[in-house]
DNA sequence: AATGAATGAGGTTTCATTCAT
DNA sequence: CATGAATGAAACCTCATTCAT
């Protein structure tokens, strides 16, 4: 992984990009809750602090790029089976999310990172740029979902997918994420007198019926009831 | 009960941690961004610094008590409207949702940051005593939901608010944020060529609708529908 | 040990003081690293911080009034056995020491911190009068040894007293002091290359035997030769 | 070498280090009570607080390293004077005590201070670490005694090098040490009813009558009787 | 005399970023 | 291009002491 050539032609500047951003997203594994320094990025690139600064304009563009690679992949996944003429079943859709959001370990921190970025500190430019470009694929995403969902509205197929996300979101922030995997958060201990016991699932579960009963309703489905 | 200059009473004390919290709060809206240091927090209070450390192990604990605070408005609302024997209607959740959530221009700035100090910094006492409060208020408010709401399995009422939740705080999160209150974050801009143009409804907008389709969803009514 | 009223009388002001003192020294024993807070030695004393305050000027004089206690033992009993016709031996002076110095868990760590509070820190006047109580004791103690001993000239007592107090404080400086009891300070670890290991006795056999050679030395006495 | 803007090369480096030392040494003997904080000394090097901590881990770590500068420089003398055949008269070690030890205004105070940290505070490795070293130095020179005076048994240079060790602290640290160069410590006043006036000499006189004394009686020479 | 609420000085350390080499 | 030495802002919390009650 140690590089200590110069990269001249561009196709080896993309390549050290990577190897930056494959270092950020080892360290950024190794230790969830540690956020890891730009002179830890470094090192583990091979490289020197300031060689990064080459590379992105600083540690929140770089932390959003790698971010984006996830997002990159999910969505790819997303527009190549919707590519297909076969109607994609909820369950696809569900498995694609468990495969690229919920079970790489990063993603989901990584992505609530970059939320506050984006609220606060980030240059308004490279947000805007992300956001752009975040609209586009869910723009893209949006229309083919329109066009295996006749019953969608126009419009719609971007609407459930913003609310798919907000609910990826919102509930795997709720659901605790202290690193010691402990109990879900906002439900966690007795309940208190005379109230009955709280049984919270875990994320992965808690999310897959939700997200199902968003789809169900959304699309004027019909799955087993369930609470 | 005027507070004198020292808080003797306990009345007093009361008086004088809501005054901490107040000017947190008053500070925390000037510069939505800008973290307000526990120096200024005092000083805005007309307090030593020492004092506030008086009425909070640390700075993470106030910043959680100020966001306790509005938890608590919105659950004591919704308890009262619950203890009515008239059965509650959408709207009306709705509606408590906007006032004590939406609308003060604090709670989600801080709920989103409050939930980012239990993931990482606050003392795992702190977080876990703040989630314990927290799973109580959702399982109080949980059962009187199913008190009127008789489709609703056990766990429904829970399980609906914390998805409700998820909601308000994952479309909030993607709602953009920027302090400049500009457009929509994975919305923004063109969407790229050939793309039909993504219309972001505000955040209260698209929370509501996404709301209102969750909960006719979830209780089997039938609204309007919408994208 | 909890004392709830008010002391009046001269008496009930002694003891109270007394009873600081003791909570003090409780403290100092209980976390010999931790140095305790006047909280904490009002609380252990079953009073208010302030109340500490109107029996001792500060933190460092508490303190130090707890360190002169025990030298005032050490002091009364050298000069009890002084006051007896039989010449003392050197063996019974080492045993006092052993008893009133060494033994005490608290003595030597805190002499020491004291004479750190005497370095700096301690206002002027009362390093200057306790300076003056010690010397008192030092003279005193020094006659009496000059009695026993004809061989010391004018004021070597005094000087074979205060050399004595050198050694017992340097040594155990040097002796790590460390809290987990872990080896000799300045001679802890293989030697390096070439040179025999070094042997360090324990604090009390290596201050026995130095005082030994110091007394008998300065006594013209011969004992068994040793390192 | 003069040393450039940056330090890029190891004797670079290890000239600001030197540099940073002696701007602590600098600050510590203007105010030899006031403990300087890093930005003091930061200041007084002409650098920024930030890059004091590229050489040295922590503020404790910076002061040891000033203190091991003064302890190394008596025992380099010692070794040299000691590898030399002509066997070393008492005095001359007296002399080397004196030029490095007692004369030096920071070496005393500053030992002291250190001896303070190692107890408490200081990191155990940094600590164990200095102590080794410590334990090296002595040993080394331990031994080259034990080649000048046959009469020490094995282990006698490194015990008598321990207890001057022990005086030149003990009799310091008694000597009251007060900025204002008092009057030493333990005897000052006079000395009370009925007894004899204490004589107590100064620091460097003390320290020799009581060295000459320890060499004398360990190495089983006569000197002049003294007090 | 006793209380305990209020004070506020004081110093450490980290790390993203810059820029001389 | 690459390096890594230098920067310096930023904020925390403790605790001895005071003084209103």
């Amino acid at each position: 992984m140690v590089i200590r050539q110069r990269a001249m032609q561009a196709e080896d500047k993309q390549e050290r990009r990577d190897a930056i951003l494959d270092a950020a997203e080892r360290l950024l594994l190794d230790a969830r809750d540690h956020m890891a320094s730009v002179a830890e990025v470094a090192e583990e690139a091979g490289l020197a602090k300031g060689t990064v600064y080459l590379y992105f304009p600083g540690k929140d563009e770089l932390l959003l790029a790698v971010h984006e690679r996830g997002v990159d992949g999910f969505f790819r996944a997303v527009d190549a089976r919707l590519a297909m003429p076969a109607t994609i079943a909820v369950d696809e859709m569900l498995e694609l999310t468990r495969r690229h959001l919920v079970e790489p370990p990063l993603f989901l921190p990584l992505a609530w990172r970059c939320f506050g970025l984006m609220a606060q500190g980030l240059p308004t430019a490279a947000a805007l740029a992300f956001k752009q470009r975040m609209g586009e694929r869910l723009s893209r995403a949006g229309a083919g979902l329109e066009r295996h969902f006749a019953q969608l509205p126009p419009g719609g197929g971007v609407a459930l997918l913003r609310r798919s996300y907000a609910l990826i979101m919102g509930l795997w922030m709720m659901s605790g994420s202290t690193p010691d995997g402990g109990p879900c958060a906002l439900a966690a201990g007795s309940a208190g007198a005379g109230l009955p016991p709280i049984v919270v699932e875990p994320y992965p579960v808690e999310l897959d019926r939700a997200l199902r009963a968003l789809w169900q309703g959304s699309l004027g489905l019909h799955g087993a009831a369930e609470s």
